[in-house]
DNA sequence: TATTGACTATATCAATTCGATATATGACAA
DNA sequence: TTGTCATATATCGAATTGATATAGTCAATA
């Protein structure tokens, strides 16, 4: 799914700036499954208003550059149902450097397999926050859509928070009852391979 | 974590082929943690090369391309595990076009929420079985290096398989647990808005 | 029987995307 | 005072993806 797409579906909440766009992949509703840089945002909703898909509004701003708000088109919106529809969803990927890293625990110092759990669990625990609806320091934003018109979460964006919620709390409960099991392990390891 | 160095990390498990080391990244060794395709894997060996890190011998073959065989050289290996030691790993990243499409839940067929679940759920499924380490068709190749003279795998990487496994397991128990509910919230929204 | 697709193996390349940087300013903390 | 963070757009080199080319084997299927 390229950023043109990321971007329609990210104005299916309403309108936007690319920086709040951005903010959505950053720290919003996409950010734990969908990336995307302002790097590419820009130049894709360029493309997009070239193709008419979405329309904008500059807002004056003092001393700040000009506030560019995005919005769908009609023909943006349909486009992007009818891309869902035909678009065949790319296999899921995960990437860390953590667990690439872990794999080689036997060749780092202990203390750093310790701190680099510690920092996965930490970034989990944080993702978990950040994904909970009821979150109060989560303010419905530009960068969270996907609320309807009383501020209930829809019933898609429900069913995907949970289910990053779950691979979360399962991550953190792994690491509670396993990490130190790791560590005695690779502690009585270096001890037979000096 | 750029291709080069994951490269070092493949060759860690001993020596392989090019090709080999995609299809750790594709079904094997770290397929569900990292990425990296053919296209860049080449190119990072012939880099590696230049630079001493590693080294390759051709062996022929009937019929067919020469298989180059890499090895890490020990500067290669040295510098792996200072790179390890030296680099802040980046932060996770899952990319998920199924969950992304599903935010959208109501603007699609409900047929089509359920056909995304039961996809997104056969990809974990599958997944699970690939970590594995007990899996019987998974065979000791050199797409799946991590295991020491005696066969075991080693400390880190069976952590990071549990790990793994134990977010595939809870995904799949979310959508057994929740699955319904959402295909029934989706035909009552549908209902009230046409 | 013919053909389609999958697997082994390397290599290249256009298109996409990332990540860093530039610009401008206000707020707040060290 | 210096630094860093937040808002906001924009650009660009470098890295990476994904498709394609080449070329033969093998198994399944129509």
């Amino acid at each position: 799914m390229d950023v043109r797409t990321l971007c329609l579906g990210a104005l299916m909440g309403g309108e936007a700036t690319g920086y709040e766009i951005r903010k959505m992949f950053e720290d919003g509703a996409f950010s734990h499954f969908q990336i995307a840089s302002l790097g590419s945002i820009y130049p894709a909703l360029t493309k997009l208003t070239q193709d008419g898909l979405v329309t904008f509004v500059e807002q004056e701003q003092e001393n700040r550059p000009d506030k560019k708000i995005y919005r769908l088109t009609s023909e943006g919106r349909q486009k992007f149902i009818r891309t869902l529809l035909q678009v065949r969803p790319a296999a899921d990927r995960y990437r860390s450097d953590i667990l690439f890293t872990l794999t080689f625990a036997e060749e780092l110092p202990v203390e750093m397999t310790d701190a680099l759990i510690d920092e996965f669990a930490a970034r989990h625990e944080a993702m978990t926050q950040m994904i909970d609806p009821h979150n109060p320091d989560k303010p419905h934003s530009a960068a969270n859509p996907g609320r309807d018109e009383d501020g209930n979460l829809k019933p898609g964006c429900q069913f995907v928070a949970g289910l990053g919620q779950a691979m979360c709390e399962a991550s953190l409960k792994f690491i509670r009852e396993n990490k130190q099991g790791l560590i005695d392990d690779l502690k009585k390891f270096k001890a037979n391979k000096p």
